[in-house]
DNA sequence: GATGAATGAGAATTCATTCAT
DNA sequence: TATGAATGAATTCTCATTCAT
């Protein structure tokens, strides 16, 4: 009984590759993986999306904007408490970054996947840029210029991968310690 | 044109596996890619490498086998000068990192590909550890303590990161800034 | 010359299968073979069925759906005479295996083939096992217990067995006389 | 090290070939496999044995001489026993097959294969035909006539089959009563 | 004698994409 | 509009055998 008219289906697949794509890495997608993921006939990938490039910058596309929801609900929060003798930057960051890690490695690990995969795909790379350049924007709203900003963007990526690579535990004093370097707190 | 006895088939396997890793990603690797480049049977790159991923190991070791020279160069050169009342370390480091990024992108690519492949593929995890290990430990030569060092290599890998990513070109006073920011240089 | 659509391709590619396994033996079974058998590109095999061993089955189950009818045949036969005071059972089995004997040794040998191939291949297990207990249940439907059905089935089998590798030619007399020993008919 | 003379090494590569048969089946056989199993080098293989057939002729040469021997002390113990007025045949054919069946299915499951395999391979077939006229002649020893070991033969090979296929636990009674239909034992 | 490198064919699968329906 | 059959190239890997050393 074929579902005619399934206006949902485009977004089932999106996400259906989604979960894919964490779980096995973007090499793990491909028409195949992802209609039997969302339970779509095979053509129906090939018909929402003429390619499977396409359907994978859909897929990091809805990716890039989720996590901001994320990230925006901690600037919130950030701001409610107020810079100015407020939460030191060094300590939101390091708690970011806390529930960041501790939120299962599939997201962050996809998020890295992308970078890598814009080295390569010239079309994924405005979205990877895009990526860092919103990092830097909104980190720079609570700095006193967007150069330090821009390393404290640099800094989180770095800490990020070694967290990745070396399996060793999130350290918060470490963390916090490395971002108050740059901030300049104490 | 049969040529039965070539004693170093092997070797020149696993640089035309390089020379593809660099050129094409990692993911572009396969055993025909490899057999093409090197000029072989397809036959003999999987009778000298029982997986693609043996191949893809040796090929990845003597790529983090050579770049070492390079640095072990640069830490003698900051040797020479030595370090109390020489060459600061941030200046030392911003030098090796221009080199590094002129030095042709090919090549830090493929460092942050085996770093990212690393996720998925846990036989290349140790591999991929190592290479920050050793950085850190090396850099650690030259700071005061080992987490010094640890910020320091995260940073450097942000920094290398970015500079990838976003086809900026590579600032040489903003990186000698944000390395003077957690090296406590002025 | 592209045969794009063709609805029969299944069936199709099942009868080659059988041919090739009647011919060659289910060793004999390769994608390729029959692809080429049955004129298909090789792709359209790999398509209608996921692995081999779902050909292999695909192709077991219909053989054995197939001379069922003849036994059918058979044992309507049989019944329309009548047991009490009818033809003795021995009699009626080796007229069954001779028919079966003379029949072409192709089918005979695939059959057992599935007896052997499914000791070392899991999913094979339940047709074979399927296939002996049918013969049993039908046998015992001419016997008084099940007990005699299940030692006529084995003695049957060895007796095949014996025909298939010894290459002695049938003896009717001599089937007779040990189908006899076990239904106690003189 | 290369072992120059090495006056074992043939008979270590047949020792190996068998365990490969045993565990993986005829079809797991390979110059390589056997290599690796027997711990020499894949051209000591090919060296010792021509091809690949004759390798495997000579494993199953010498694995139908081996249970020989257990059965030899088998009939050696009957005999003992002294046919007339002794032990009765079905129960002394019944010990031996509840003995071979616990013996681990390796053994048996190698020595159906060899049937089968017999049914393609021409060059096997009088391995396969010998080993049922030397276990005919050696049952006809303790029969009135060699009719009735032709049968026993049958029907412990029909016994045996159904054993492998059914995971039908060993029913020593009715294996018992089974083999009595044939001698005409009580 | 003995060995291991070499080779080309072939194995099972996977796949992106096209296209008739 | 939607689908699934179809296809041919490409994937990794195994292998029997040959042959230079």
């Amino acid at each position: 009984m074929p579902r005619r008219h399934d206006p949902e289906r485009r977004q089932r697949i999106i996400d259906a590759a989604i979960r894919i794509a964490e779980a096995k890495g973007i090499a793990g997608l491909s028409h195949r993986t992802v209609a039997a993921e969302a339970d779509v006939p095979l053509g129906s990938t090939t018909y929402h999306f003429a390619s499977l490039d396409d359907l994978l910058i859909a897929a990091l596309e809805q990716v890039n904007s989720q996590p901001r929801c994320a990230v925006i609900g901690w600037e919130d929060g950030l701001t409610a408490v107020g810079i100015p003798g407020g939460v030191p930057l060094a300590d939101a960051l390091t708690q970011l970054l806390e529930e960041y890690a501790h939120g299962g490695r599939g997201r962050i690990r996809l998020e890295y996947e992308l970078y890598l995969a814009a080295l390569r795909r010239p079309r994924l790379q405005p979205l990877a840029a895009g990526c860092v350049d919103e990092m830097t924007e909104m980190i720079g709203r609570h700095t006193s210029d967007l150069a330090t900003a821009r390393v404290l963007v640099a800094l989180i990526d770095g800490l990020l991968l070694q967290l990745l690579l070396t399996d060793r535990p999130f350290d918060r004093a470490e963390v916090r310690a490395a971002l108050a370097r740059v901030t300049g707190e104490r």
